[in-house]
DNA sequence: TTAACACATGGAGTCCACTCCATGTCAAGA
DNA sequence: TCTTGACATGGAGTGGACTCCATGTGTTAA
């Protein structure tokens, strides 16, 4: 596949699937004899990968560290694996963060809702922002 | 209370705290006849909230439209009410994306682990990433 | 009253993750 | 063959969200 045809089969600019490349978030993409990427199923699925995992907020760095693992062969297997429970962590931390906002926010706009019908803003004790 | 002592109680940086006042995402805060800042009850709610927002990645233009829509006072709740909305949406798709790539980090692991005691990596079809 | 330390301000610097640009090569239709 | 549009590379630029710094004033304990 051509880099336009995996940028628009991912939505993803030619320059990011370049950039990835670049900084080594996905293997070295096979190359035309002209030079000009080649995508394989291989290469769609790093992409794809990428693309969940930044999605949600991996780092790049931690990325990267696992793209290089993965080309190190099998020994690298429980790096890898520790790699991405720490990444797990991290993400499990940050829906946590997220819920709370939720939450917050949930409750905000149900008082808002009500002053939209009262007139009045009931908010809890000092907790008028 | 002074610019110490909220910097402790919220685990944020003096220089975040002023910052934050600084670009309106908090309401100017009061002052002592010399000009260091006494945070109130109030300020510190506004704190917490900036706080709460942020840590879920609501955008620091969202929070600072937000907070000076309440400074006008009544007349914007319906305004403040559909900025929370916007805002809670786009919150629930991205923790969608989390839980996406959650499920897909488990997976790995999963797989991961069953290669630790097997020696051998069971991925899907051409899912060798 | 005088170190030593807290606080204030405005502006510069940093980090992350792209995104854009200049320049040059390659390919395919008129 | 010529031209136009896709692709390549290296490097510069951007936007968001802080974070740091220089300089000046305030405060307080010995």
């Amino acid at each position: 596949m051509t880099i336009t045809e995996v940028s628009k089969k991912y939505n993803m600019t030619q320059d990011t699937l370049r950039y990835y490349e670049r900084i080594g978030l996905i293997p070295a993409v096979n190359r035309t004899k002209s030079g000009m990427r080649d995508y394989t199923e291989e290469s769609c699925g790093w992409i794809e990968l990428a693309k969940c995992m930044r999605s949600a907020g991996i780092p790049i760095e931690a990325l990267i560290e696992y793209c290089a693992l993965t080309q190190q062969g099998d020994r690298t297997i429980t790096a890898r694996k520790e790699l991405l429970v720490e990444e797990r962590t991290k993400l499990l931390q940050k829906m946590e963060e997220m819920k709370k906002t939720l939450d917050k926010l949930n409750y905000k706009i149900d008082i808002y809702e009500k002053a939209e019908v009262t007139g009045v803003l009931s908010w809890e004790k000092s907790d008028r922002t």
